[in-house]
Formats: structure tokens, sequence, C-alpha cells
DNA sequence: CGTATGGTTGACAATCCTCAATCCGGGTGG
DNA sequence: CCACCCGGATTGAGGATTGTCAACCATACG
């Protein structure tokens, strides 16, 4: 599906409106985003491009999962970031690399709309451009966070610090632990960890046969020692700060 | 120096002042800030509290340079980022990682001020705002980019982007190539990039032995060729994009 | 001129990656 | 319901890159 220029609806009129200041949660910005933008599906897979015909673009994903991901080279990419549903993904934040792309992950819904246009919604909603600094701030944090992961911990201490993530972000209490939909398929782990894919697939072995998890068919992991995974990750705190619900 | 609570000051008494919103330039905004906050000189070294007094704090860099950095163990210390006179370091946008300070990498001066007087002083002033903003996204763009260097570059890869690096936000043309003042002694830059000391000074020696640059003493190198060393950055556009005086 | 700090270089070790063979899980069709 | 198949996942052996340690050297500073 490509979307043409003209699906990117501009402002609404301005018909003397003076909306009331209150503050609104992240469940209700969607709903105020559609009206500046243009909300549809993506299937599992579909790239969205970062800028939007060359236009500063910004998207909020709905539901399903997104990722950033740029390729280095043939042989070389990579994942940037996950951005889960209520968040905002800002081309403006992101760096010029190379074939930098917006994927799904999973299929879901996102909604579109420009930067220019946003910022003039934001000029005039004081919450909205609030929100939009909260969600850049958190952004921030687990970039920051990310870069440590990927830089200076070991292998098994990036898993850990992945399935804290994930945990904090998509896990439900069992009795028999914590239940996590891993939100990437096993390739794009590794290359959001940083890690070649085998490697990974070691780690996550040995993890289980230590007892500290069990995997559920491909894409669901159970955590049975959430303390001990804690104590795997040196930066535990950054992740329980920058990840919550 | 210890700074206590009280030179911390609060914002100036609000005698009905309509300052004009004129776009002001990041020269000025030093001497804005200023009225808000306390400047004082740091020496070489020197360790500025991330959050000081456990309020939300802003740094403006008014000379010198200043790092960012974590230590996750006794053995593994790490520096997230570089910051550049004329720039802002606001602890709301820091993860929460392990010891993480601010640091003098050069003698300087900053200015100090805590978050929420700056909020204040923004609410006023709309351009503050933004001036904030276009900060915290170059930033940003800073943070993705070094994220590649250290996550997936090779050593080689990682020495010649922060030659790149360094060599746009500090190099002067001369007629045998650019001179650049090194922003960090040998240590700190193997922290910086996710290298061994060891390995760095081998890959520099390389470079040196193949005539790419020279180095003059400890703090110093000339690029000779600026477009090889650009060739040898796969991020080579995402940093000249992040990274301009 | 001597000391201290920081930088260089070599030998070796550890980690992680590459490649290839094998295995498993979840669809599909009989 | 079961056999089959395909893509993804696992695991082993070997190799490349980087880290570790130690000795030596250079530079800066008193």
């Amino acid at each position: 599906m490509q979307l043409g220029a003209s699906e990117m609806r501009s402002a609404p009129a301005e018909h003397g409106d003076a909306e009331p200041e209150t503050r609104a949660t992240s469940a209700d910005i969607g709903e105020i985003l559609a009206a500046y933008g243009c909300r549809f599906r993506v299937r599992r897979g579909q790239r969205l491009p970062a800028r939007h015909d060359d236009v500063e673009t910004i998207y909020l994903v709905r539901s399903g999962l997104v990722v950033l991901q740029s390729h280095l080279t043939e042989q070389r990419r990579l994942i940037l970031g996950i951005c889960y549903p209520g968040e905002i993904i800002s081309s403006r934040f992101m760096a010029a690399l190379p074939d930098f792309t917006v994927r799904a992950a999973r299929a879901g819904e996102v909604t579109r709309l420009r930067q220019d246009v946003f910022d003039t919604a934001a000029a005039r909603h004081g919450w909205l451009a609030l929100e939009f600094m909260r969600q850049m701030r958190v952004r921030a944090n687990r970039v920051e966070a990310h870069n440590v992961i990927v830089s200076r911990l070991t292998s098994e201490e990036r898993v850990a610090s992945f399935l804290l993530e994930a945990g904090l972000m998509l896990g439900k209490h069992l009795a028999r632990g914590i239940d996590i939909e891993l939100p990437l398929p096993r390739n794009d782990m590794a290359d959001y960890l940083a890690l070649n894919p085998d490697t990974l697939s070691r780690v996550l072995s040995r993890l289980r046969s230590e007892g500290l998890i069990t995997r559920l068919g491909r894409g669901r992991a159970i955590v049975h020692d959430w303390a001990a995974l804690e104590q795997r990750s040196p930066i535990c705190a950054a992740l329980q700060s920058a990840y919550q619900r």
C-alpha cells in the first residue's frame, strides 16, 4: 500500500475554537492526532518511509509494534529502537543513517501526519507540545540505555537486559512466572542487541538450561526468576525507569 | 569546589516585563540563562552532579568541554557523549545509569540552573523552549549516530568516525590538512568509542602509517586526507548533519 | 634532569562471528 | 488426523577481531 501525498491532510480549518487546555492522557492523543493526519493499517514487515515525500513526518503507533532500522551495508543491518502502542516517532529526532526506515514488526495501525502540521497543532494546544516533549525524553532515555547495552555489555547481559525491557512493556504475571510475548523474531532481536543470531540463540539456550526462562514456541518466553534476571543486567535501574507502562 | 543549594537561584521577580519575543541565537542564550542560574569555572576533570541536590538540573557549557559518563562496574567506564560550548545538558534527558556524572574534559565555564526554573523561563520566552527542543533534537541525533558507531562499526571505522566528529566540531583548515585539537585523552577516547585503549592506539598507528593522519604531541592530530577518512565511516552523512558548527 | 603520567607495541587469551549441518514448529494438503 | 515441507532455530567447529597483560617508550612538568 503506497500512500500518496494527497492523503497527508493539512490542519483542520481554524473555526474560532477555544478548546479547553485540559491535560490529556496518551489515551486520547491518538484521537487528537487522527484529526490532523491519516490513520491506516500496516502489515507485519511493512515499511513506512521515515520522511514521507521528503517532508518531516510523525507516526503515532496505535496498535501493533514498530521498529526503527538502518542498513549500514548489505551485510550489516541494525535495529535502533522498538516503538510500542501510544508512542510517537518523529523523523526530526532521527539521525541521517543509511537506508533508515520505520518498519512494522507486528501488524497494527498507525497515524501519520506532517511534522509542520503537528507543530501548528502543538502551538495551539500546549499539552500536545508537552506530551511530545515527554515522549522524546523517554525515547532519549531508552536510546541512551540501549547505547550502553550494545556497546559495553556482554552477550548474556544484553539478552538479560532485553528480556527485562520486553517484560516491563509486555509481560503478564502468571503463577509460573512472567509471560512475555517477544516483540521481535530472532533475527531482529539479534540486530537490536548487536549480536549474531547464533550467539543470541546460544545465550538463550544457556539461560534456559539454567532454569531462568522457558521458551514457549517461537515467540514467547516465560521468565521464572525475575530477580535473577535483574541481577544479570548492570543497567537494570535505568531500564526500569525508561520502560514502564 | 562544592556548590551549595543556596547558589541555585530561583527565577527573577516577575516585574511586568513584556520582553520582545525575538529569535535569539545560541550566542545570547548564555546571557539569558545566566540570569536564572549560577555561572562558575570548572577545572579539568571536575565532576558536576547530574542531578544537583536531587533536583533536575540543566548545565550550559560556556567554554571548555564536558563529557557525560557512567561507571557500570569498577572495570567498565563509558563516555556517552561530548558537549561542546553553547550546548545544554538536561538531566531529564539522561537515563538512570549507574554512577552517572557530568565531567569537565577541559577547563572552562558552565552555567547551572534548576530545570523547573528553566521551565518557567521557557514558558515565558517561547524561543527559549524552541532552542531547548532544537538542542535536544541535535543530541538525539548524535546519540543515535553514536549508537551505530559503538554497536556495529569495526575499530577502524569507529576511530575514523570519531576523527570526523572532532574535525567537524574543532577542526582548523591548514595547508597540510585539517588540524584537530583532540577533545579527549586516549583513555576517554577509548571509553567513548567502546574500545580498549590499546586497540585504539593500534588503529591510530595504522592510520598514521597509511599516511592518513599525523599526530602532533599528545592531543593533536592532522588529517591529511579528509575524503579518505569519510570513505572509512559508513555513517559519514549522519555525522555531517549531526555535527556542525 | 628526574619523575610521573600517558602512549605504544608484542604475545597471548577470550569473546564473538562465520559457516555448515541438523533440528524443530507450525502450517498445508491428502 | 497424520505425513510432509519450509523457514526459522539450534548447535558444533574453526577463525577473526578485540581485549588483557606486561614491558617499554615518549611527553610534560616540576
